[in-house]
RNA sequence: CGGGGUGUAGCGCAGCUGGAAGCGCACCGCGUUUGGGACGCGGGGGUCGGCGGUUCAAGUCCGCCCACCCCGACCA
């Protein structure tokens, strides 16, 4: 709960973010390293992004799975570019029952090479293609610097692992994942992204190609929200996938996988959030209406009361909170709830009952400005269509704060400067030196070359070799 | 891992030159309140991060260790 106010956006975006988390209890520190707790509010949102996706998941043919936290360690050695990509970020364990372990166990810091294996023992032939797993869990990667939601020691996401039997068929897999995460984003989140390829140094370890969802903060850096990666024949190659084809032929398997984690909750928080708190897309809010009884004594409260049930009923459609906490103001629970971000208010009290109305406030239009009083046997449809009206005005709003922030500069110079507060759209070479020297010279990096590109060619931003894409890029999380 | 900072009640902090552990918020009880962050009275709550040292006496001085936070190099 808060009894003061939050940090602003603009004096100090980090801590605002955290108290954010922290006073809408979306999550607490955990009493282990970079370890944080979900706390009931933030999971009840997990739950309702796990439901969205699991949905599209379903849609394109997928299901879902279970596979071993502990992974062999020698198993992540079988793909050279995998080890050395999570080597330094591994807990390993060593001890198992009092004994020392022959083989050293990792957590799973992702689960491509345990996948890998059990995918060899069941693929044979043709007939067994594709396999289309996901895998509801959470992985462990012992990063350097944590934040709540954003880079936690361990995360809870979803992997998606895929085998199929031409390295076409891969491909349209791992894009029509991207496609899946990027409708969830805009039509559930409301958090608007690009769609594109990552760089060769930005790529997943192991994979031939990675894609990327990428979104703009409050702040104008980027988040990484989603990817999906085409792994080619790599770990086919390094766990012996391979079936027979239709010729006898033995092949080898083509595999992709893909995840978004509770990552994308900090998305969330920090694409739609304002000053007063968390504003949450009404599509994935725990509660989507919350209704404040307002009321000075028992004779009151009752007739209140019976009107919020019946209000209540009316609304069954939708999930709604009715505030009964003893001992607090309604003024306390407006703030309350709107820093819990929860997409309308309600307040009913004893004018309400009076004059059969109640008082609507909507938390896109914060404080009074965003409250009017409507009559209450208009509030069924009032709510549907106010709902649909706040998450299309969420969208549009970071939609156009996305726009404002993407410049296209004419040289390097206006690069270096642009590239500091927000998107930088430039022809680039495509070149992993060019790339490397720009993030020593300006702190950013290529989010992603987008899979939209305006066509033609030009001279790269930092080098002035030919270049026939353009790239987004800017500092990230 | 480098740099900086902080560890005293659940949270935020004060505690001077070493001499009986405090304040605000939160929490509990009672009463008055309640349409934009209420108030009064009463109450509970502490291995002062840990270990060692100096001293008649350590939250305070010294040493070592640990944890966490912030800023940089890796990542969803």
């Amino acid at each position: 709960m808060s009894e003061e106010r939050l940090p602003s956006r603009s004096e100090n975006f980090s801590e605002w973010y955290n108290q954010v988390v922290l006073r809408a209890e979306l999550a607490d520190y955990a009493p282990v390293r970079g370890c944080m707790v979900a706390r009931p509010y933030g999971w009840a949102l997990w739950e309702n992004v796990q439901a969205a996706l699991d949905r599209r998941f379903k849609a394109t043919g997928h299901v879902n799975a279970a596979f071993p936290l502990f992974i062999p360690m020698s198993f992540l050695e079988k793909e050279k570019e995998h080890v050395e990509g999570f080597s330094p970020e591994l807990a390993v364990v060593t001890i198992g029952g009092g004994e020392q372990l022959e083989e050293p166990l990792i957590i799973r810091p992702t689960s491509e090479t345990i996948i890998g294996h059990m995918y060899a023992k069941w693929v044979k032939s043709y007939r067994d293609l594709p396999i289309l797993i996901n895998l509801w869990n959470s992985v462990v990667r012992w990063e350097m610097r944590t934040k709540l939601f954003l880079r936690t020691t361990e995360f809870y996401w979803q992997e998606g692992h895929t085998a199929h039997a031409t390295p076409e068929e891969a491909q349209n897999e791992t894009i029509q994942m991207l496609n899946v995460y990027a409708d969830f984003a805009e039509a559930e989140a409301g958090v608007p992204v690009v769609k594109g390829r990552k760089s060769d140094s930005e790529k997943f370890a192991g994979a031939l190609r990675s894609y990327t969802i990428e979104a703009m903060m409050g702040d104008k850096r980027a988040l990484q929200a989603g990817t999906s990666h085409n792994l080619g024949d790599n770990f086919a190659r390094a766990f012996g996938i391979r079936y027979l084809d239709r010729e006898n032929t033995l092949q080898y398997c083509w595999t992709t996988s893909w995840g978004l984690s509770w990552r994308f909750i900090g998305a969330i928080i920090m694409v739609h959030g304002d000053d007063k708190g968390l504003v949450l897309p009404p599509r994935l809010a725990p509660y989507q209406v919350v209704i404040v009884p307002i009321y000075k004594n028992d004779d009151e409260r009752a007739k209140v009361q019976e009107v919020v049930e019946r209000v209540r009923s009316g609304l069954s459609e939708f999930r709604v909170h009715t505030d009964w906490r003893d001992g607090l103001t309604p003024g306390f629970k407006f703030n309350d709830w709107e820093m819990r971000g929860v997409p309308l208010r309600l307040e009913i009290g004893p004018r309400d009952v009076a004059a059969g109305t109640a008082a609507l406030a909507r938390r896109d239009v914060p404080g009074r400005e965003g409250k009017r009083t409507v009559q209450l046997d208009r509030l069924p449809t009032l709510v549907g269509e106010t709902l649909k009206d706040i998450h299309r005005s969420l969208f549009e709003q970071a939609s156009e704060f996305r726009r404002a922030n993407t410049r296209q500069p004419h040289d390097y110079e206006e690069f270096k400067q642009l590239v500091q507060d927000g998107w930088v759209d430039a022809w680039w070479c495509g070149e992993a030196a060019c790339e490397s020297q720009i993030k020593d010279e300006t702190k950013s990096t290529t989010r992603c070359i987008p899979l939209e590109q305006p066509g033609g060619s030009g001279m790269c931003i930092h080098c002035g070799k030919p270049a026939t894409e353009r790239a987004i890029f800017g500092r990230s999380y």
